[in-house]
DNA sequence: ATGCAACCTTGATTTAGATCAAGTCCGTGT
DNA sequence: ACACGGACTTGATCTAAATCAAGGTTGCAT
């Protein structure tokens, strides 16, 4: 079983600390250039406005707790940048981390008075935060945004559901296939539709040990996995937390649990 | 890696076929006795006419195919009695069933044109089906069942993530422990409670295929975990389907990660 | 009441992935 | 330039659960 070393764990205060003021700027969500991937989507003109006012931005660096388990839901988060990783954690430290937040994407949804799961940057992140009562308010006064919220949800949960697949049935090449494509996708995703063909890169900006929580594996048996699609040339790293992917084809082919390498 | 044998497969028109006319009877919402434990509890009376006129009910034996994996997603189902099973499958019949859905629980949502799994009943089921078109109107002039759906949900993907924690962390003996508990709760949601402290009964209308399937294991280390727990006194097999809770603390113990036995 | 088929249990053996154990690589600060 | 620490890789060994292999139980249909 893996566990994590005890996070930098800055509180909430923290990444209030630096927050951008907000109160001004009703053209923040305007100029949003990820807007268009996110909820923030089913907003009119003069939705955004209410967004913005609804809403403060936070910058925060690698390791920063966004929402601890256990603690009271006060807020729900959009993604504008970077990565998140979302988690549950069992007494003795084994964790499972049950999704990456891209940009775009938003977390911190929750009906009981309690964060059921813990959520911590990646890497650099900003995103926007809405109290609760405001994000109540906001799904009141647009119902574009609440209906647009309710189909996020549903893609979330079928994305839980593919996940179960993978953690209870899949191989460690499969699953190490499967989260490799998966980062493409995300990274084509968030960088546009730029050359998307040419290039067949993937960001990884987690480490082997969030990725091995993630798939339910060891860090070594990641480690082992990569290196043996390396070894045949299915992926290249290259540079920075990125991999190529040489062959697109024959990944999907192990992904899906076809016999082949 | 475990598949299972086949369904019978039923199409959709077997259901309808066991349909109730439905037509006329304004009434049938108004007096469902889960009514209070599913979305349909955000309903008035005008609302659960509504719903009454959007939905038929269906019965359907067990093993009868509700969803079929990639077909087109024209319904949604609130189960009004026995359990649905839900699964994802990988083309070489390896098998991962993602929830049970008891009565009161929801299924079928979906943003895609297709379902992205499959659902079948596990004992005899009554359902209500709710095409496509029928639902969005609901949703559009019920504002408090749109929130409720959304609640719904919400709560369906903490669920999946605490599976995903299971599936990828977890230990035989604590998936066994964790499934014996969630299907006690289960029983005692469905059956209201009614002397729960003193019956801690589980209800367990499944296989050991489809509880291996659920679990990520295989029927054996089903098997054999529950055998182990039955020689440890923890817990005892009563008639039909149902398992009796001895110790229940021992059990949550065990399920949530502690050593001890 | 008997026979079949589906379901479940138990035992023996194998194996995928975990664990244990060194290293190597790389970026940062001095 | 160098050394310190965190992240990653690779190899050797171990083990929890899978697989293989019989039986046993149960309920239903004749």
């Amino acid at each position: 079983m893996t566990s994590s070393s005890p996070p930098p764990a800055l509180a909430h205060s923290a990444g209030v600390a630096h927050a951008h003021k907000g109160d001004g700027d009703v053209l923040r969500c305007l100029v949003c250039d990820i807007r268009n991937r996110s909820l923030c989507s089913s907003m009119d003109e003069e939705g955004l406005a209410a967004l913005a006012h609804s809403s403060r931005q936070l910058q925060l660096p690698p390791g920063t707790t966004i929402v601890e388990e256990g603690e009271p839901a006060l807020a729900f988060f959009n993604v504008t940048g970077g990565t998140v990783k979302l988690f549950k954690s069992l007494p003795d430290g084994r964790r499972q981390i049950t999704g990456f937040a891209d940009a775009g994407q938003f977390l911190g949804l929750s009906t009981a008075q309690t964060y059921s799961f813990g959520a911590e940057t990646v890497d650099n992140v900003r995103l926007c935060r809405f109290l609760r009562p405001q994000l109540e308010t906001l799904l009141s006064d647009y119902p574009t945004f609440e209906r647009r919220l309710l189909a996020a949800v549903t893609d979330k949960l079928a994305e839980a559901q593919e996940q179960m697949l993978l953690l209870g049935r899949k191989t460690a090449r499969e699953k190490v296939a499967t989260f490799l494509l998966d980062r493409m996708r995300a990274y084509h995703l968030t960088m546009g539709h730029t050359r998307q063909e040419v290039e067949n890169l993937a960001s990884v900006p987690m480490t082997r040990v969030d990725i091995a929580d993630y798939l339910g594996l060891t860090i070594e048996t990641v480690s082992r996995t990569i290196s043996a699609f390396r070894r045949s040339h299915l992926i290249a790293s290259t540079e920075n937390h990125r991999i190529r992917i040489l062959s697109v084809a024959t990944l999907l082919n192990i992904a899906s649990g076809q016999k082949p390498d």
